[in-house]
DNA sequence: ATGGCTCGTGTAACGAGA
């Protein structure tokens, strides 16, 4: 079984990418993030045709998750119930015995506004209920756009992005928080080449120069971990014309 | 050089992303 995160950065402009990346990338389940669309708007149709079932949770212009799979999928959850949040950013399912977690972690604009301290509030009620699910789920995978990048080897120069956010050490620490509930980072399960990254800045050169970070993770429970023998980022699509800046990332469960 | 590019909105710049 292998499941996919990809930030797309609008599934409206990105749809024929993640189609093509699909037909070229046959994964069970593909977890989206950045739809920017209202539930009406989204292609169902187009990606039932390409074999896939669908659940999604829209907004307008901004966020927006979806998860994609092969196999038939169970008991969908929208967003957190123990935070009240307007942002579709959460959506959860049980696939072929696995409860998947889709997430889109807010960006936090810069250390100290309002957009942080409402990053680190959100990772805080997510720590909560991802406690919960781990008890329910033994069998747990939480992916998604964390907008963290965990250590300095997941930053292209971690002395100019010291304490900013993406990196900032309340942030890591969040993030740690998430760990301690018994999940692993599957990317660093294996060994990985020197500086791979799941994001370039659109500006000035970022992916040709390789300026990336790797805020694009897949978590599993321990059950999972025993189960995964590989996970790697796909840098193909960021090559594509008028790409997503994210990488899709993928896990490989046996 | 406290930017650079790309998105949605809406049809001009501007907020947001990371």
């Amino acid at each position: 079984m292998k499941i996919t995160t990809w930030n797309v950065n609008s599934l409206n402009v990105r749809l024929p990418h993640v189609l093509k990346w699909l037909e070229e990338n046959p994964v069970d389940v593909l977890c989206i993030q950045e739809t920017k669309m209202t539930d009406d708007k989204f292609p169902v149709a187009a990606i039932e045709a390409a074999g896939y079932q669908v659940a999604f949770s829209g907004q307008k212009t901004y966020n927006g998750v979806a998860i994609l799979s092969k196999l038939p999928i169970a008991d969908v959850v929208k967003n957190n119930p123990l935070f009240d949040d307007p942002q579709q950013r959460i959506l959860a399912a049980t696939i072929a015995g696995v409860r998947i977690v889709c997430a889109y972690v807010p960006n936090g604009q810069a250390v100290g506004t309002d957009k942080y301290d409402y990053k680190l509030a959100w990772l805080a009620a997510f720590h909560d209920w991802l406690k919960e699910q781990a008890a329910l789920h033994p069998q747990l995978a939480v992916l998604g756009d964390y907008n963290i990048a965990p250590e300095d080897r997941d930053v292209h120069d971690p002395a100019a992005w010291a304490d900013q956010v993406l990196v900032s050490v309340p942030e890591r620490a969040a993030l740690t928080r998430l760990l301690e509930l018994g999940l692993s980072d599957s990317f660093r399960l294996f060994e990985q080449a020197d500086k791979s990254f799941s994001w370039w800045d659109y500006r000035a050169l970022g992916f040709r120069l390789n300026k990336g970070l790797r805020i694009d993770h897949i978590l599993l429970s321990a059950a999972l971990v025993a189960r995964c023998s590989a996970c790697a980022i796909d840098r193909a699509p960021r090559k594509w014309e008028q790409p997503s800046d994210h990488a899709p990332v993928t896990a490989t469960l046996d």
